[in-house]
DNA sequence: TGTACATCAGTGAACGCGCGTTCACTGATGTAC
DNA sequence: TGTACATCAGTGAACGCGCGTTCACTGATGTAC
């Protein structure tokens, strides 16, 4: 049976192929990125490499999908394990933000790549990587439901208040049959992400280390200011 | 008297040579800038334009500065109004942080120049960058700080609270004889700035309009909610 | 008023570089008989 | 066990493209005498 063995060696070299190129956005930034480069690095020569991806911008996909898909499976984890040790639920949400936050640190380029911006000629198929966007809010959502059903948490419809025409659009598009709790959850999760990816962009792009000194705690505070906040009536 | 003509028309050719730069990043994104391709669409040979900037950096560094400055000139303007039509402070900050989203949309490159992903080659001189950056903060700053003085605002240092590095930073780096109260206004400045540029810059990538359909509203209900978090005890 | 001159914005060719993609090919591997 | 064969990862040359920067230059303008 040589074809599953020939294709697990083809995967291999796609995962080889994803390293390289990370890396190479890692010196270059994601404009950097070339498929000669890549062969370069790896001792080939740029055609083979069409073996691996039809085109360089399958490539791009790949690697973005790699990217929302790593990143939400990092915050998963993160409050897969503060769920083990039994912290509240408001404690795991808030290691999951944490989590965001680090693995944006420790994956600079990759988050660059998901929620920065744009690549000029490239043009993302939705359908592939729509999905994989949708893990992260997904992964929110399902501990922030499932503590406010349990009453561990709350989320105060005067201060999380939706906008009429917000609602309006979540119900038409994802919460058909939504309660009004269900609603302002999702809502909350939104703000929620809204802010921790300011404060994640404006660190990875030197912006409020050098006002703020130590931008973990300011992430800190903030996160934790937002709960205080989106809980309290 | 030759020379002040002469300058004059080397500072117009200057600013049509921004003006087309802009006009090209908004096709091929940041990186799509190229001296050849300005020089292009003028009409001109490339070597020309060493003319008026001695290297693509020095161009870059002009397309920054301007964009800091001109985003904070629109923000202070819209204050400017407000305040001459006398709205309260709280609705004056407000105006000032509509104008920073709204500067945003129809700038989007110049937005995503000053602060999104860096150029690669390319290196800020912080001497020339920095000043402009500041424009913002002190914008935000100087309405912040009269209305905590007038006692039209109140900053909760409860919710507000610094952590004590970071006060301690603050204090050594920029604000060396601040009063308790100054340090606040200049966190929450910092909170403020965090939170627009998250929805901001979610709106930009096209993270935001999808999932809450109308990203105005959204920003103005977080802005919102953010005000009476930041006020009360 | 007329000529000699300096200035300097802009040219055109060249340097050396990198890019994505195509194409016909080679040559090792490993299978089938 | 030994030979014929198919597969297919990888090659090397080529296509046509664009880039920033340098250099010696041209030629219009406008000044100075």
């Amino acid at each position: 049976m040589p074809r599953p063995r020939q294709e697990l060696l083809n995967e291999q070299t796609r995962h080889e192929i994803k390293a390289i190129a990370r890396a190479l956005m890692q010196e270059k930034g994601t404009q950097g990125l070339s498929l000669r480069a890549i062969a370069r690095e790896m001792g080939l020569t740029a055609p083979a490499l069409y073996h691996y991806y039809p085109s360089m911008d399958d490539l791009i996909t790949a690697l973005i999908v790699d990217a929302f898909t790593n990143h939400a499976h990092h915050v998963q984890n993160c409050i897969a394990r503060a769920r083990f040790k039994q912290l509240t639920a408001q404690a795991q949400l808030f290691e999951g933000c944490l989590a965001y936050r680090e693995w944006a640190l420790s994956h600079r380029v990759d988050y660059q790549l998901i929620y920065g911006n744009p690549i000029p000629g490239y043009v993302a198929p939705k359908e592939v990587t729509v999905p994989a966007a949708k893990l992260m809010s997904e992964t929110f959502l399902v501990v922030m439901n499932e503590a406010v059903a349990t009453k561990e948490m709350h989320f105060s419809p005067v201060r999380c208040h939706v906008p009429p025409n917000i609602a309006e659009h979540f119900r038409t598009r994802f919460l058909p049959n939504a309660t009004e709790s269900e609603l302002v959850v999702f809502y909350a999760m939104n703000l929620m992400w809204s802010v921790m990816h300011g404060l994640v962009a404006l660190e990875l792009t030197e912006h409020t280390p050098p006002v703020v000194g130590d931008a973990e705690a300011f992430y800190r505070a903030q996160i934790h200011n937002q709960f205080l906040f989106l809980e309290q009536d």
